[in-house]
DNA sequence: AAAAATGTCTACTATTCCTATATACTTTAT
DNA sequence: ATAAAGTATATAGGAATAGTAGACATTTTT
């Protein structure tokens, strides 16, 4: 399951991509509006700010807006900075390897080997799908209601 | 990430589906070769088991064995057993569905419809992925050491 | 029949991780 | 100078995961 942090990191992007053209946002706006706690925000948002993906202004006016195109910012990106591995076993993650403490040898685990087919799957869509994907599908949803 | 719960499943399975051609195995046993805390396992095996892929005897030269040929049994339907959902957020899940809270409009989410493309991918693999297929690739891993 | 070998069941504890909150600080606009 | 933001770090509470304990039930062996 994707931990809240996350959920509610994408959610932000997603706000901040509609919001290209406007002035910066401030958190205090996002979380009333996708009802997430202000402060849980300010960290997520702080987080993804030091990872690239946002731009953010102090003071008066200030606030954060998209530091990249919608476009260039893919889940698998977000995902990595807030929950870490893609991968079920991080025997099997790319950029968060670690071995299985129990596992005897992982050259010939079957088990990995599995779960390597797994993750390549699911990186599949992970790096394919942008934020911009997702505002774009969100847009074609409403208009067929 | 995947329980240990879970890993610990796929291993019993795994040296179960292994075991097809001999008495059954005591808990005892899977533990040691395994390193599964035994009292952990107990409790893991007995869930398999009132799943309907194990079959215990008890007493003197009891133990479980496979209730069904490995071929028939699937990841995903371990992992549904032990984990629960496959689908990284709830309203994209098949058999443990149920809303988001925080979500205003199910229907329109773009986040939503990403991670249904997820989990699309992710079941491809683990519905395809039996205890068999994991057997044999580690005989052929093993060979071509 | 008694004893030993196993699995069954329920409850409990410990630990870790997630979610959220609190507090103090920094920068910028007016 | 003051108010409006974001920055940073610490910590608390709670839920989920991992693991443990003990009494019980069934089957085999003697």
């Amino acid at each position: 399951m994707l931990s809240k942090k996350t959920k509610y990191a994408i959610k932000a992007l997603v706000v901040l991509g509609k919001n290209m053209d406007n002035p910066p946002m401030q958190i205090q706006k996002i979380a009333e509006q996708e009802s997430i706690p202000k402060k849980f925000l300010e960290q997520i948002l702080l987080d993804l700010r030091n990872a690239g993906f946002l731009f953010s202004k102090k003071g008066a006016g200030g606030g954060y807006s998209l530091n990249k195109k919608p476009e260039d910012i893919f889940l698998v990106q977000v995902m990595r900075v807030t929950d870490g591995p893609i991968a079920m076993v991080p025997c099997a993650s790319l950029n968060f390897y670690h071995k299985c403490e129990e596992c005897e040898d992982e050259k010939t685990c079957g088990i990995r080997s599995a779960f390597i087919d797994v993750r390549d799957a699911t990186l599949k869509v992970l790096t394919e799908t942008s934020i911009a994907h997702i505002i774009a599908r969100e847009d074609k949803m409403k208009l067929l209601l």
